[in-house]
RNA sequence: GGGCCGGUAGCUCAGCGGAAGAGCUCCGGACUUUUAAUCCGGGAGUCGUGGGUUCGAAUCCCACCCGGCCCUCCA
């Protein structure tokens, strides 16, 4: 939609036109920047002395008090802040008044002068020279903030949840916790990545767009390529080509990136979310229950320095070793429904209904047991927890458990009641996983948004011989929820998925 | 897909059937050590959108749009 100006952005147009009738360029294409703001301030401690060095400072003009012939204002760039103090003795009387008539709160701005202490022993910017780097042209929300009692009290945040991540450039301009928040972000993400090279781990790179997609149940994206005249898929998840690079001789890959599910969005769910997964030959799921532990340890450690976090009102410590209990246990302690006793779809939701349940009539036994999961034992499970031994029907890609026939040797793991991942000793017989693929069409109605559509390369890859191996999955976002404390998935997105509007 | 709550000035919000308001922002003025600067004066709005009820609607009703939360869904 075309811009209307507002009655405020009127005015700092015409604040445009004004410096360019006085032969000011209001977006210069050099800055004489010295030190960041931060840097400014610290070479004024270093010399000891009640003055400093000169120094040129830039950054956006944050606040700014003029009182006749003296002004006050602030500026910050990506260090932090720092003072700057005008006085017509050092700039004249007519910058003080230009900074009224042609400056804005938001605007990118460059200052020169000797760094000073104010009579309050702020270290400050004595300025002697001023010029515009920038204008800004629409307000940003004003913040601001003083102290009391030594907490920083924030009037008039910018807080609308919609504006916020509608324009997140507004929202990190003017909330540096939010900032904050990506900054952890990404090292979470560089921990990760360091925890599984020095792991041994060899970082590889797969198609996200894919002509049959797998490794997950969900519905995909579909696009299509003009000259090729190929339907493709977003990739739901990257299993089936991490796996395919075991065969091809690499002992552990992983790959940290992006998947896309066509789902509902909702406090942990995007449309668009990052996703590690690793796959290491000549280990099985308990192997990969060490590893997992000693990753998000590792991750704690790294961005926060120890291993107990908060989360949400709970204090949770993520150093190993973690509990471990089988999903059979974990749903009679909570229920008092032991599956393996209603082995049928039939007499489980016969169970589920005495308990007070109103199980799907379609479901599946499996999906009854996960729902039994997700309902009873999930949102207890605040402490991180292995859930261990999952149904076979479910589970189409994990090897089924020695004498076991019903379960397979698959684990989630579980932090602050949210399902973090999930993981599992990988089939590697290609007869085996052909005949799961198999049951899984027959399981599912073939019509089903969610059925598994058969990889015969993948079979291919397969016969040539995979090594025994574990395979994981983690949902990085959350992870990332986790060590920033905060409630949902779109807070640590910088883009979060939002219907569009038609107005905009 | 269902339920509840919300959308009023650039920002944060009040008003909930009888002349659209407050604080901050903004504009003009005063002020040579301020920091939510202060003081005086002045602007600023399709009250989410479209219908309806009413003498009169930001306010009540209906539909729709967008968001939040909770369900549903999500191996």
């Amino acid at each position: 939609m075309a811009w209307e100006p507002t009655d405020l952005e009127q005015q700092r147009l015409q604040k445009l036109d004004r410096l360019r009738s006085a032969g000011i360029d209001p977006f210069p294409h050099r800055v004489e920047r010295t030190h960041t703001a931060a840097e400014a301030v610290s070479a004024l401690a270093e010399t000891g002395q009640d003055k400093g060095p000169a120094v040129v400072v830039c950054g956006r003009l944050r606040s700014l008090r003029t009182m006749g012939k003296i002004a006050f204002g602030h500026i910050e760039d990506g260090s932090g802040r720092v003072q700057l103090f005008f006085r017509a003795n050092e700039i004249g009387s007519p910058t003080i008044k230009s900074l009224e008539q042609h400056f804005d709160l938001g605007d990118f701005v460059q200052a020169g002068g000797e760094m000073i202490y104010t009579r309050t022993g702020e270290p400050s910017v004595l300025v002697q020279s001023f010029k515009i780097l920038a204008k800004s042209l629409s307000p940003l929300p004003i913040v601001k903030e003083h102290e009391v009692d030594g907490q920083l009290v924030r009037h008039s945040a910018f807080s609308d949840v919609e504006e916020r991540y509608r324009q997140r450039y507004a929202d990190l301009a003017s909330n540096p916790d939010v900032r904050d928040v990506f900054r952890t972000r990404a090292r979470v993400i560089s921990a990760l990545r360091r925890f599984m090279d020095n792991e041994g781990f060899l970082e590889v790179e797969t198609p996200i767009l894919q002509p049959i997609y797998g490794g997950a149940a969900a519905q995909p994206f579909t696009t299509r390529h003009n000259q090729l005249r190929q339907d493709l898929y977003l990739r739901i998840s990257f299993e089936l080509y991490l796996k395919r690079l075991l065969v091809g001789m690499y002992d552990r890959v992983y790959e940290i990136g992006r998947d896309f599910r066509n789902e509902g969005v909702s406090f942990k769910h995007n449309p668009e979310f990052t996703q590690l997964e690793f796959y290491a030959a000549y280990i099985d799921y308990h192997e990969v229950m060490n590893l997992t532990e000693q990753m998000v340890a590792s991750v704690a450690e790294q961005v926060a320095g120890q291993s107990i976090i908060q989360y949400q009102g709970h204090t949770i410590n993520l150093a190993p070793p973690w509990k471990r209990v089988s999903l059979r246990q974990s749903i009679l302690e909570r229920t008092g429904i032991d599956y393996v006793e209603c082995p049928t779809p039939e007499s489980l939701a016969a169970a589920m209904r005495e308990t007070g349940h109103q199980p799907s009539p379609k479901s599946s036994w499996g999906k009854l047991v996960d729902s039994l999961l997700g309902t009873h034992v999930e949102p207890h499970l605040i402490q991180p927890t292995f859930i261990v031994d999952y149904p076979r029907d479910i589970s189409p890609l994990a090897k089924t458990k020695p004498g076991d026939p019903t379960h397979v040797e698959r684990f989630e793991f579980f932090i602050a009641g949210m399902e973090m991942g999930n993981a599992f000793t990988e089939i590697n017989d290609p007869l085996d996983q052909e005949q799961r693929f198999q049951e899984m069409g027959r399981l599912y109605d073939p019509d089903a948004e969610d059925a598994h559509p058969m990889d015969d390369d993948y079979l291919r890859a397969m016969r040539y011989g995979m090594p025994p191996c574990g395979g994981f999955g983690t949902g990085v976002d959350r992870l990332v929820m986790l060590f920033t404390n905060r409630r949902s998935i779109r807070e640590v997105l910088l883009f979060p998925h939002l219907r569009s509007r038609e107005q905009q």
